[in-house]
Parts: C-alpha cells; structure tokens; sequence
DNA sequence: GCCATTTTGTAACGGCGTGTAACAATCTGC
DNA sequence: GCAGATTGTTACACGCCGTTACAAAATGGC
C-alpha cells in the first residue's frame, strides 16, 4: 500500500529526477508533462498527492491546483521557483497544501510529502473540520481556516490574525454597534494599557484590504460617538 | 447603585485629587493612606473597584495587590509613576486589571475605570470562564488566561502565545512523546512552508524561562529521533 | 453658513515575536 | 575515539501591530 505520487513538470528533466528520488523513498510514482495528461493519469489511477510545477507552459500549475480543488481534495503540492514571498501567498490562495522552492533538496521533498499525507489521513472524516466555517455577505467569502477573503470578483486577499479576528467579530453581529472597548474584548486584543483607539488603526487596515474591490465604509460602518458597525447581511457556513 | 471605588495613595494630594475627579463623575470614593486603612475599610464596606499607588511607603501597592488577589476578585488598577515596560509587566504580573502611568489625565482614570467596572460585570457568574484553566505541574503554576508561568519559589515569567501554546499542548499530555510535526499542527502554528526546525527554537525559548528555576530539561525532555516529552505530572484546575 | 472643538482617518515609526540560516555542541554506532 | 547525524544556540530579518502625530471630517453654537 505504498502511496502513489504524481508528477505534474513540463520539464522532462526534472520530472524523471523527482519521480526517481520519490520511488527511491517507496513512493508508487506517476507522471505528466502538462494539464492534459494530469487529467488522464486522475481518471485511471488512484492518486494520493500531487506533485505540480508552478509555471508551465500553457496551463499553469496554479490555475491547475485552483481547479483541481473545486472537484477533489487530493493534496497538492506546488513546486514554485524562488521561494518569493508573493509566491508563497498566491500558492496557498489556490488551495495547495505545500510547497517546494526550486532549487530544491530531494529529501526534503520527501520530507514535505510524507508530512502532507500523514496530516490527510491523520484526520480523515471530518474531526477538526467541524469548527470550519465559511463566512458569506454581499458576495464576499471568508474562509476562516485559511483566513483568506475573496472578493466577489474572485480575487483574494490573506488577512493577518489580527485583521481576522475582527471581521470575523463583525460578521457574527450583523447590524450591531460594537465600541471599540467591546471590539478590544472581543479580538482578544485586551490587554491592560492599550488604548482603544488602536482598533481604529485595525479597522482602516482591514478596510484598506476590503477596498480592493468595494467601498470599504459599505461593510464596515462608522457609527460616530459609538463605535464601528458590520452592515452585510451575513450568512454563515460549515464547510464541509 | 453608584459603583464605589476605594483610592489607596500615600500622597494625600493625589489622594483628594483623584477622589474629586470621580466623585464628579458619579462614583462614590472612600480613600486610605495605606494597606492597614485599606483593609479596614475593605471589611465595613462593599468595594466595586480598588484604585492603588504602585509605589508606598512601608507596605508597597504591588504587593498589596498580590496579597488581595489570594482571597479577593476585586479589580485593581495600579497607579504607576512611568508607564515603562518593566512597570507594566510587574503590574500584570501581580494581578492588576490595568494599570494608569503618572502622570495622568484625569479622563483617563474615569475611562479604565468604567472599562474594568463593564468588563468585570460583563461576564460575572462564569459565562467566558469556563475555559479559564490552571495547570500544576512540579510546583509550577501556569495561568491559561493571563499566560503568566509562576516558579516554586514565586517568580514569575510571561509567556508569548507561541511559548504558551506549545506548553499547554505539552502539559495537556503529560508522558507522552510529540513529534515536531505533531507540535507544529496542535499548536497551530502550521503553516505550508514552515520547517519543523523551527518548533526547536520556540522549545529552546520556553526552556529558557522554565531555567530561571529548575534545569528545563527536566520538564521538557527531548525523545531523540522521535521528539520531544513533557515529563511532569500535571493536573488542571479550574481557576472559578 | 462659518468657526472652534471634538471625533475619526492615516502615515510613519518602532518594538516584539518568531522563522531562518549558520554554526556549535551533543549523541550514536562503528 | 571518529564520522555522521541530530539537536542546541546565536544572530539576523521580516511582518504584525500599538503608538504618536497630524490631517480630515463631523458636530454644535452663533
């Protein structure tokens, strides 16, 4: 019951050197020069994780993870070139589990493969994944396991715990006046000595994120003398 | 149903100053020069709130503060001079529920005190408390709310988040060997592209202030090969 | 409507936490 | 003991976030 591999390059080169090292490591190994052939490996084989280059001519490996993961939930591991820090955002936003800067050291590929599986089969029903919720409003998307927020024309922006924190706090109230003493309370934020005018500063960060594509006041309302107020209508769902 | 606030100030200047300003804003105040006063009047009368000088002759407010918190609930501000770190850390350290640095806008006492008052009946039977927890281990005290480490012998550090993840994942599972990986996804600090190394260093941080003690060793083991093991016995305790 | 005052928004700075890389120390098996 | 692997440690860099200071906007009195 060895796990079976495949990998995804353009580059024959690189593919054959990785599927090598794989099945040195007792890994069952398939492979594919592009989307195509990616495809068609899925539909005979039974494949446990993927291995896909980030660029690749013709369909990139990144649109490919995007769209694998609207039909499967096999694990992906993205190969991308230098590990650029906009590299790393934009790999997780497609929903892969991983990723490998080339130039990359076969072990650790291994290493990085064998971790992704056993975390897939460490909880495979559902046993974390009850706590995983999906906040909707106004055609936005806040995936609070990733903490990534979608904008309604489907780009995406990664917020920072922080800036999370308090729109989850928004979105759970709907309609409501928070004070900024309350939204301290609330994000945890609460620490003796801190002011409240420090949430004001969380907001308009968070709000500059959310003004990539609305107007930001639209979501999150000042409410003068009184605080800050979330005006989407909000409708929350368990993601699995 | 005026709150009623008790200012304990050597300074008998500061002292009236400080009981005017709330007494103008609708409290009702009693004041003591010191720790015998403020017992006394903590005996005949019903205090909402203890407004307390860091530094006094004779018997210091820090310690009075330390010494209210075993046998009382009652919130404390501290009154200290410079808001320097050190102060700040001491003051949270000793129990204080916020601190205000000398010298001070009057508005400003009025505001945390209101803030402590809401915060404090905000949640009065035990509503967020639940999962306030204590762990025991060896003597030690490890406070899951305010983070802070206590030693046998009384010291006490603080512990960032990571520090404090990674010791409540451990205490939670005493005797057992963790992996690095296993550490990475319980303390959630899993993130694609993090290397497990990473989890020695925060061991290292925490062993470093489990050393101001005992040798850490003794409380953290490492499994070689195979991780690391929490080796005390611990129990929780819930802290209401 | 205008001006003084209060309230909120924002840009810049700095501190703290923490991951990484590089190196030192330690352990294991021969 | 010695080589290689594993773990400990130091130094550094980067990102998050609280603060400060100032600009913009709203409010209220006239």
């Amino acid at each position: 019951m060895e796990p079976h591999i495949l990998v995804v390059d353009d580059d024959r080169e690189i593919r054959e050197l990785v599927a090598r090292h794989l099945r040195k490591n007792g890994f069952q190994v398939d492979t594919a020069a592009d989307g195509l052939e990616m495809r068609k490996v899925l539909k005979t084989a039974r494949i446990d994780l993927i291995v896909l280059d980030r660029v690749m001519p013709g369909e990139d490996g990144l649109s490919l993870c995007r769209d694998l993961r609207k039909t499967s939930d096999t694990p992906v591991i993205l190969l991308t070139l230098l590990g650029s820090d906009t590299d790393r955002i934009v790999g997780l936003e497609v929903g892969a589990d991983d990723y490998v800067a080339k130039p990359f050291n076969p072990q650790e590929i291994v290493a990085r493969i064998r971790a992704v599986l056993r975390r897939a089969q460490a909880l495979p029903p559902s046993a974390e994944k009850t706590r995983e919720h999906v906040f909707l409003f106004l055609g936005w998307r806040l995936d609070c396991r990733s903490r990534r927020l979608t904008a309604p024309d489907g780009s995406v922006v990664t917020l920072t715990d922080g800036e999370f924190d308090l729109l989850q706090v928004f979105a759970e109230r709907p309609g409501i006046v928070l004070s900024r003493e309350q939204l301290l309370d609330l994000t945890s934020g609460r620490q003796p000595g801190v002011f409240d005018r420090s949430i004001d500063m969380q907001i308009a960060r968070l709000r500059r994120k959310l003004a990539v594509y609305t107007d930001a006041e639209e979501i999150i309302k000042t409410v003068r003398q009184r605080g800050y107020m979330f005006a989407a209508g909000v409708q929350a769902e368990a993601s699995t």
